[in-house]
DNA sequence: CATTTTTGTTAATGTAAGGTTAAAAGGCAA
DNA sequence: TTGCCTTTTAACCTTACATTAACAAAAATG
């Protein structure tokens, strides 16, 4: 299965330039939204997470680093990367200041660029390392690991889980007792809706069931045409 | 206690531009040491423990990437940073290849180098302080001394372990009973993600798997897709 | 009740990732 | 240069995974 691409902010103002960068940097396997300028910049940041912003300096309104202040202020950790069309001594220092990792000067050459990007998100990466809470659960008398990916029963032996077991499993169990509908897992894990997705995924229910039957609190319900209920009786 | 000056290793071979350089980063309390040239360059590093190196590219004898390979290969962590005339885009990518942390293109803003000299510098600190300091490890039964590359098992004789069986497993003892993604392994110790590193990897992976077989209860598992897994059973 | 739609389950298939060993290539020092 | 050690490349094999097909059973529909 294929591995989740890194989502990068554009923000720039020239619609030429923007366009192209945003084309190219696709091209390159990372998903790409783009915004118009500071504000749009400000409203799409908000509302999803990104792995990595790039922000034009000279912008109407709102220019980058105010942009970048403020994005600093909701998130410490997501990496800044500023453009700008000269070196200008100044805006270099301020980037800096304001929290930038690292600085590109238009024009640029296209592959540095990747290159660059590379990096900064790998290294990010490697600082983030250790966020791990998140991925534990417990589910009746299993305890599900969902980073490194196993179930396990009362402290026996940890089954392991494949990607698809497992994302889904995760997902029940962020809705434990709730319901989880069906088209969300299908745009979430298989990010495709379709009859030939929504079928393997009640395969994965499936087998998910087999594995879940050693506690008989646990179960899975169908919720006809909605989706599917992970319950934990008492 | 007062604070130790950072230590910067300048390898220029232009006398004047190397001596201006030294003398500006010395008024700014770092401690510099100036090589005249690409062996005296390597000479000198062998011989002490560097914050960070600058080094020319075009330097007569050996130039700059080739000193950086060898500085590399005595030491994973050390930030480089290259000195150029011109951005040529090859000697760009060149420099990312062996590890470079930055690009200076020469003539540079001095206030602008210093700015990158101390993030760099401060970048390495933080991302040090979880792992780097770090040489000796207990792993199960077996002591591994990262720094002298050998792997002893139960007080018996020593193995010697290879620069790349080294840092692999050393990178597995980080992050021992956790997920060492195979991405960070490749990016860290081969510099380069692609096929035949990691199949040459995976090579790796079966060598450490025969030194460590001498403990059943030490096992490198695999996380299909993701990574891989230093576990020790109770 | 007959029919359609949705879900349950198992098995078969194709592909990608990883395991293992050996040979080739590269580096370095004697 | 030779010889030794390290690393990469290749070959072949096994395992893991996701998808699809096929058929059975529920549930909805009218």
């Amino acid at each position: 299965m294929e591995e989740q691409n890194k989502k990068i902010l554009l923000v720039e103002d020239d619609p030429n330039f923007g366009t192209v960068l945003k084309d190219y940097l696709t091209m390159n396997d990372y998903d790409v939204v783009h915004a118009k300028n500071g504000m749009e910049g400000f409203e799409k940041f908000k509302k999803d997470d990104y792995d990595l912003c790039i922000l034009d300096v000279m912008m109407p309104y709102k220019d980058g680093f105010t942009l970048a202040k403020e994005i600093r202020e909701k998130n410490t950790d997501v990496p800044i990367v500023f453009l700008t069309a000269k070196a200008m001594k100044e805006d270099v220092l301020k980037g800096y200041k304001v929290g930038a990792d690292d600085y590109l000067n238009k024009p640029f050459d296209s592959e540095v660029l990747l290159m660059k990007i590379k990096a900064i998100i790998q290294r990010k990466a490697t600082e983030t390392i250790s966020d791990s809470k998140q991925f534990e659960f417990k589910i009746g008398s299993f305890d599900l690991n969902s980073k490194l990916r196993f179930l396990r029963h009362e402290g026996g032996d940890p089954v392991k889980l494949s990607p698809k077991e497992n994302e889904l499993l995760r997902l029940l169990a962020l809705h434990e007792n709730d319901l989880m509908p069906r088209e969300l897992a299908l745009t979430k894990i298989w990010r495709d809706d379709n009859y030939f997705t929504s079928r393997s995924m009640d395969v994965y229910i499936a087998k998910l069931r087999k594995y879940l039957k050693l506690d008989p609190k646990v179960e899975i319900l169908n919720i006809h045409g909605e989706g599917f209920r992970l319950v934990v009786n008492a």
